[in-house]
DNA sequence: AAGCAGCTCAACCGCACAGCA
DNA sequence: CTGCTGTGCGGTTGAGCTGCT
């Protein structure tokens, strides 16, 4: 036996509201207050409609300064930064837009914003970023270097880390951050960032076609063996679920996922910064300014939080095939072709 | 002008969760 | 602790609108 309903259906009214019933929730309301009871209220109202159907009605549509029309480029910028951060968790992305409703972001994002995101990437490459991903078959992304990448203005990425949306930051700098997760990066990293999430550049990104998929494994160290960088940048870690509890089985990083990637002998020829693994701390970049490439993995302790400070050693990487890739299977679609911009 | 397809967005549905008795 | 109830949320639906043929 399911639950009762929450109000008797043949007796309420459904479909589009009149003026008439809007006026009389509305009036009721400014008098009354909701009473914090949704389901009294129609009665008490005069309506004959669920209770939750007066609070949709009110919280969208009703409710004073509720703003309609269209979106600006700066509410793009933040769904976009949100939605790749936490997904379509619609109330939240709705709390950091004052007069923007969760229904009406949540439409917005599935009639305009999706269409112009998936726009941006080549039927080619969409495919692969179908669901379902498995751990075993990991998709990535490889990321161009980044001159074009390297004059974004907005400090929008690191406001909307994964806490600082729900308790938003009395400062923006790296070690209220590292707190979070307890990584720790150089305070050597500019403090003017270059960061990723300027919608503008999502599209600068998708014409200069340098979004392109590549498999893990061998192609990654292919291109590492190729590309002869001498200094590179790793930073994140294991894809494998083994590799997950590297740590608790006192397994070093390196030899757990590190090793997976680089060809042995590699790291004795080439410099090699770390930075950002889930479960270790090497992250010192001090040395990580004059990299000819950046080569990583992110992961879920990873993205949302040091992904800019990678993005931007990237942008300010010398190199001509900096590397930055993911498993993140757990991702939507539109969450993972986010990322990699 | 009619028919059709695609789009938009208000509204609904059902589930999860919190609070309370 | 358990069950009930109200609330909030995200996914989905479908009526109305728009534009194309």
């Amino acid at each position: 036996m399911g639950r009762a309903p929450c109000c008797d259906k043949a007796n309420v009214k459904k479909g589009p509201w009149s003026p008439e019933e809007d006026s009389k929730l509305k009036e009721f309301i400014e008098k009354y207050g909701t009473g914090g009871n949704w389901i009294a209220l129609p009665q008490k109202a005069g309506l004959k409609r669920c209770g939750k159907s007066c609070r949709l009605r009110w919280l969208n549509y009703l409710r004073p300064n509720i703003k309609h029309g269209e979106f600006s480029d700066e509410e793009d910028r933040i769904i976009f930064s949100l939605f790749a951060t936490i997904g379509s968790r619609w109330s939240i992305i709705a709390a950091q837009l004052p007069g923007r409703t969760d229904n009406d972001i949540k439409n917005y994002w599935n009639t305009k914003l999706k269409k112009k995101l998936m726009g941006m990437i080549p039927p080619s490459q969409r495919k692969l970023m179908i669901p379902p991903f498995s751990s075993s078959t990991p998709h990535s992304y490889l990321v161009s270097p980044s001159s074009q990448l390297s004059s974004l203005p907005s400090s929008l990425y690191r406001e909307c880390t994964t806490t600082s949306f729900y308790n938003p930051p009395s400062s923006s700098n790296s070690s209220s951050r590292s707190s979070i997760t307890g990584l720790e990066f150089s305070p050597s990293f500019p403090s003017s960032a270059t960061l990723l999430t300027d919608s503008s550049s999502l599209f600068q990104a998708q014409e200069g076609g340098f979004l392109c998929p590549i498999q893990y494994d061998s192609s990654v160290k292919d291109i590492v063996v190729n590309n002869n960088n001498n200094n590179m940048l790793v930073f994140g870690s294991s894809e494998r679920s083994d590799c997950s509890y590297g740590r608790e089985m006192g397994v070093k990083q390196e030899e757990m996922d590190f090793q997976s990637y680089i060809p042995n002998g590699f790291e004795g020829n080439h410099h090699v910064q770390r930075v950002g693994s889930s479960y270790s701390n090497s992250g010192s970049c001090d040395n990580a300014n004059n990299l000819s490439g950046c080569f990583g993995e992110t992961d879920s302790s990873v993205l949302g939080y040091d992904l800019e400070d990678v993005k931007r050693l990237i942008s300010n990487s010398s190199s001509s095939s900096s590397l930055l890739f993911t498993d993140e299977s757990n991702k939507t679609e539109d969450q993972r072709a986010l990322y990699y911009f």
